[in-house]
RNA sequence: UGGCCUAUAGUAUAAUGGUAGUACGACAGAUUUUGGUUCUGUUUGUCUUGGUUCGAAUCCAGGUAGGCCAACCA
């Protein structure tokens, strides 16, 4: 089975390097910013990186970019962990940029005495103006010609914490002419006085990414720095500190970001649903996290999959939630517990069926497992079903039951519907049915062939479940192409809660089961469940073939 | 309207100058004690105009379209 799969762009480059003898083994990196929690697209990142890493026998670290004390904290770098961990993945070191900032600071007077570097005094406005523009140059101040001795001491003076926020900064010296806006003398230093997560106090200057990303990478040894194509026009500026500083020449690579339709992906849009209580937090269902995912369902070998599916390339995409969709159900076809629970019931009588006589039947945990053993469902005269599988008057290819109908409840008998009762407003409050005893499941003598296999539980066992069904979070397929604010698009019927009723082995489960409720979906134990009250979150439904039949016209 | 990146089926992604393939989706059928699963088949594509070449999705030039860049964010 050499199934030789074609290899993406950077696994080219990879392998040449290895081949040329450039790189002896390789050594990449997730550098996700403590400010947040990760999310899908973070995922493929992962699966990219330490999937890499592992391929070609090299190694992979986890390093935390937490060079804006502001934004980040501790919460965020213990779920990043989990994250990362939960989806299979260990890393050979645990880094922080914030463990190099006395080498970076070393950096940035290194550049100083090579005249590369300048304090500036001017503001952010002063700055930005003149930066110039895309289509017109920017141009120097008089700070820029202060003496590398001046710079020295200012730079020291603004370690030391005798300025305040925004009073001066440090700058790379390189060209306000250049096309790329990141080359007109980029701020590689600025003042904040901010207790940082990890160093606490001990600085008050904290290098910018440019100044502190691509210097890790170095300090690390990475040979490959993957990131995203929004930082292609950073590279000139990754390369030339390597360049000026003469640290190890590691190399920064583009791949495209995942995008998926029907929710967002910018830690910005996730956390203002989180804060504005759009959702119940990081770890919502609904939200496209990878907590948020783990929450509702989802298991690490599908999400790898799909983001082995996703592929990497250079262009820009927007992928079908369907595709995640596919890869859970992949999965969890293989091995969720199949179990039988009604929503909507409808109860059934079986008038032919001895009173008080209950006995036991014997059903597959998992039909795609033959190592999945069985399990036993109690059966009596009532029983519920799912009304949405009765029909008074039955269209065409309706295999269910309806009157005069024969259907087999599964595992159990084959019934035939003999009469509706109705209350007086005409809801059908019964279905008196009779059970053909030579159907019996396992031994069955009565030559009947029916069309549908309907789930039920049998009335008297039946526990009440609390049952969460989720929706796409957003109505439109790109909210943040949309005009406006992408929170109008939000989809308000996301979250329905419903009542289940559920076959006895139900009461007794545990958090990390998968369960398919046999011809609806696929369900697992929700972190608010209680002994008193069993709550399940529906991962994914099943594919629905009459669903699509019966729309049709 | 400066620079950079990208363009292959509905969505992704291969083909690395030599038969445009794969997955998801859609459609049709078979199997099925889950209208699930599985299996089979069908459908749909190289942005455009030139050029180089025996031969171009691929190389070159122009155009068009989309994306990114002017945070003391990453």
């Amino acid at each position: 089975m050499s199934e030789e799969k074609s290899l993406n762009f950077i696994e080219e480059i990879i392998e040449e390097d290895l081949k040329s003898g450039k790189y002896k083994s390789i050594l990449t990196r997730f550098p996700p910013e403590p400010n947040g929690y990760l999310h899908i697209g973070h995922a493929k990142s992962i699966c990219l990186n330490f999937g890499l890493g592992i391929k070609y026998g090299g190694k992979t670290n986890l390093r935390f970019d937490d060079t804006n004390p502001v934004t980040e904290e501790t919460e965020y770098v213990d779920s990043i962990k989990e994250d990362v961990h939960w989806l299979g993945f260990d890393w050979a070191n645990e880094f922080y940029a914030s463990d190099y900032f006395d080498q970076i600071y070393e950096f940035a007077i290194r550049l100083i005495k090579k005249g590369l570097a300048y304090v500036d005094d001017s503001t952010s406005e002063e700055i930005a103006k003149q930066k110039g523009s895309p289509t017109q140059p920017g141009t120097r101040n008089k700070y820029a010609d202060r003496t590398v001795e001046e710079n020295l001491q200012l730079f020291e003076e603004m370690r030391a914490g005798k300025y305040q926020d925004g009073e001066k900064v440090l700058r790379a010296k390189i060209d306000m002419s250049s096309p790329n806006m990141h080359m007109r003398d980029p701020i590689i230093y600025r003042i904040k006085h901010a207790h940082h997560h990890r160093t606490g106090d001990k600085w008050c200057i904290y290098p910018m990414y440019d100044f502190a990303h691509g210097q890790s990478d170095s300090i690390e040894n990475i040979t490959h720095s993957i990131c995203t194509l929004e930082f292609i026009p950073h590279r000139p500026l990754y390369d030339w500190c390597i360049e000026k500083l003469e640290i190890f020449p590691s190399k920064q690579y583009e791949f495209a970001r995942l995008n998926l339709n029907y929710t967002v992906m910018s830690k910005r849009k996730l956390l203002q649903l989180v804060n504005e209580k759009y959702v119940s937090g990081w770890d919502d269902p609904r939200m496209p996290t990878i907590s948020g995912l783990r929450r509702r369902g989802y298991t690490p070998e599908s999400i790898r999959d799909f983001a082995d599916r996703v592929g990497v390339a250079k262009r820009d995409n927007l992928i079908e939630f369907g595709l995640l969709e596919f890869c859970v159900r992949e999965h969890l076809n293989k091995i969720a517990q199949r179990r039988m629970v009604v929503f909507n019931p409808v109860k059934v009588i079986l008038t032919n069926y001895p009173e008080g006589q209950t006995e036991t039947m014997l059903t597959d945990n998992n039909p795609e497992d033959p190592n999945g053993g069985t399990r036993e469902v109690p059966f009596s005269r009532e029983i519920l079903i799912e009304a949405d599988d009765f029909m008074e008057n039955p269209p065409k290819k309706f295999f269910r039951l309806a009157p005069g109908q024969k259907v087999r409840l599964k595992s159990a008998y084959i019934i035939q519907c003999d009469e509706v009762i109705k209350d007086t407003d005409g809801t059908i409050t019964a279905l008196h049915c009779s059970y053909i005893p030579e159907s019996r499941s396992g031994n069955d003598t009565s030559g009947l062939k029916v069309q549908g296999t309907l789930h039920w539980v049998n009335a008297a066992d039946a526990v009440e479940v609390e049952v969460r069904e989720y929706d796409r979070l957003f109505r439109v397929d790109n909210p943040a192409s949309e005009d406006g604010d992408f929170k109008d698009y939000i989809n308000p019927d996301s979250l329905k809660v419903v009542t289940g009723y559920a076959e006895p082995s139900l009461k007794n489960v545990t958090a990390n089961d998968h369960f398919q409720f046999l011809r609806k979906g696929y369900y697992c134990l929700d972190k608010d469940s209680t002994a008193e009250k069993i709550i399940f979150n529906r991962t994914v439904t099943l594919k629905d073939a009459w669903a699509k039949e019966s729309k049709k016209k």
